[in-house]
RNA sequence: GCUUCCUUAGCUCAGCCGGUUAGAGCAUCUGACUGUUAAUCAGAGGGUCCCUGGUUCGAGCCCAGGAGGGAGCGCCA
């Protein structure tokens, strides 16, 4: 499955400013020689099959080896996975004088030249140097980067400058594409893309602690009359505020107007969670139906899933071939494998039926009415069926207050999306639309009726069936890069005790 | 929050039963090398053994406390 233990990222390099030109063409400072020209990105030079001209090209040494007579110097601006070979000649080029003016790993610089095609093996094209400059030079004793594998931990100790190496050059890369290809899906489909709030008068939203939002004071608050409490009446909001845990309520408004919305926004969590599948500030993904039942909602999360995969597999050839081969050697296959099949659907309780006949021992036992553990999830997707799940149907004690009642009013018309390494990526349901039963849960579940008014007039006036579901981005991004800590698809991961950077 | 493992050179790690001057690979520096692919070859420099206290003739190693990190679990997306 996702790869464990030890693993490398691959490299690149900074050290405070020299400026430096190594040609004899008149320059100036704050005056490229070369500014003439207009720049090219690596990708595209890469690409290109016009050759012998002359080509500009800015970004950041990435390796620099030769001998006496000839230097060469890999140099990546990160508009693709790959660098550029820059071919110069000693003459014009001594290795000495690329050292003292800085041209080694991190630096950035600006490389004039021709396009050729390349008198070596392993890439097409090269550039031929005429005019070299140095915008920052990296100090090759202090750069932390080094031309060799980083383990991801200590990686993660330097996040301002990770985006530099391979693995995050691709991981970011991909988290784009990622992103990209979830407004286009929707788009095609006729979802609209609503922006529900990052701060929220509730408290009720019913996914986990929140992080509370205030301008008073931390020395000295108001009080209440009695002396009680805070008196949140004099906060910024008049009330209590918090930063949101989940649009889904939100969402349920817009898609009782528009009827095919989805929100795509931060949520923030407050658990004090340590693991490689939290963080306690990410991105979400939330569409939300109307007219949609639970099997509609099953083939809208199918059928988005595979289609973001695809576009991965589609667009991100370069980066997954890397990943695939440095971190995950079933990464494409996997990917492959759940585009071109179907996922496996069945209800809780047909699914505690097969655990509990299993073979397998578990450390927690399985009975009807209690929630799946992480290893009864990875024992369907990964053992039994050995292919995405989706699970419905659950115990309405196990799940939230809004989920639909099912007619045997023991189960409610839930399902999450297993997926093999990650466990629930997709959590959603069909919404309960019947104001006196949404009445009754949320009596039961102690959720306040007063904080939720307008929830509940959802109910009131032209209520009907909907359904949706939370995807986390960040899980998606796991299962697509094949990295296995989450805090390594994020480029400033937030979690318990971490917000350096 | 719970369980468990870890912390030794810039990085990744080894270090025997507690014993004299703590090692390796990579990186860095110096030199060699006519087209390299994380180039290669030779040499050199580089250490608060996480911190504090204790046991001992003697601690990188044993004990206690603290700090930081990983993995697993719970909460969930």
């Amino acid at each position: 499955m996702l790869g464990s233990g030890r693993q490398i990222a691959v490299f690149a390099p900074l050290k405070t400013s020299t400026f430096a030109v190594l040609s004899d063409l008149p320059f100036q400072k704050n005056n490229l020689p070369m500014s003439d020209l207009r720049k090219t990105s690596v990708q595209e030079l890469l690409c290109s099959t016009d050759l012998d001209r002359e080509v500009l090209v800015k970004g950041w040494v990435r390796t620099r080896r030769g001998n006496k007579y000839v230097q060469f110097i890999a140099v990546n601006d990160g508009s693709g996975f790959n660098s550029i070979q820059v071919v110069a000649n000693a003459e014009q080029f001594p290795e000495e004088k690329l050292k003292a003016d800085g041209v080694e790993n991190g630096a950035a610089v600006a490389v004039r030249g021709k396009l050729v095609a390349s008198q070596g093996k392993g890439q097409t094209v090269e550039i031929q140097a005429s005019e070299i400059t140095v915008y920052g030079s990296a100090d090759t004793t202090t750069y932390p980067l080094q031309k060799k594998g980083h383990s991801l931990e200590f990686l993660r100790d330097i996040a301002h400058l990770r985006p530099r190496t391979n693995t995050f050059g691709a991981v970011l890369r991909i988290r784009h594409a990622m992103a990209f290809a979830v407004h286009n899906y929707f788009n095609s489909k006729g979802f609209y893309y609503v922006h529900t709030p990052i701060v929220t008068g509730s408290d009720a939203e019913g996914a986990g602690q929140m992080f509370r939002v205030t301008t008073l004071p931390d020395q000295n608050p108001p009080l209440t009359e009695d002396k009680s409490a805070v008196d949140y009446k004099q906060d910024f909001f008049g009330k209590q505020t918090n930063l949101t845990v989940s649009g889904q309520l939100e969402a349920e408004v817009a898609a009782m107007a528009l009827g095919k919305v989805y929100t795509f926004g931060p949520t923030f969590r407050a658990e004090n969670s340590n693991t490689a599948r939290h963080l306690a500030e990410f991105w979400m993904i939330e569409p939300e139906v109307a007219f949609n039942d639970l099997q509609d909602n099953m083939d809208l999360a199918e059928d988005f899933l595979k289609s973001l995969v695809r576009y991965a597999l589609e667009h991100c050839q370069d980066d997954l071939q890397f990943l695939n081969e440095q971190y995950d050697k079933e990464l494409l296959s996997r990917l492959q494998f759940v585009v071109d099949n179907d996922f496996q659907r069945l209800t809780y309780t047909e699914a505690v039926e097969i655990l509990k006949v299993a073979k397998q021992k578990f450390e927690f036992p399985v009975d009807w009415g209690t929630d799946l553990q992480s290893e009864h999830e990875r024992y369907l997707v990964e053992k039994h069926f050995k292919k995405p799940v989706i699970l419905t149907d659950y115990p309405k004690d196990i799940k939230a207050f809004y989920m639909k009642l099912n007619d045997d009013d023991q189960t409610v018309r839930a399902m999450d999306v297993l997926f093999p390494g990650i466990g629930e990526i997709i959590g959603g349901s069909q919404r309960e639309e019947d104001l006196t039963k949404l009445q009754a849960r949320m009596a039961a579940m102690n959720v306040p009726e007063h904080e939720l008014w307008w929830y509940l007039e959802l109910r009131k006036y032209g209520t009907a069936p909907h359904a949706g579901f939370g995807l986390g981005f960040e899980r998606l991004i796991l299962f697509i890069t094949g990295m296995s800590n989450i805090r390594d698809v994020i480029p400033f991961p937030r979690f318990p005790k971490s917000a350096e950077f």
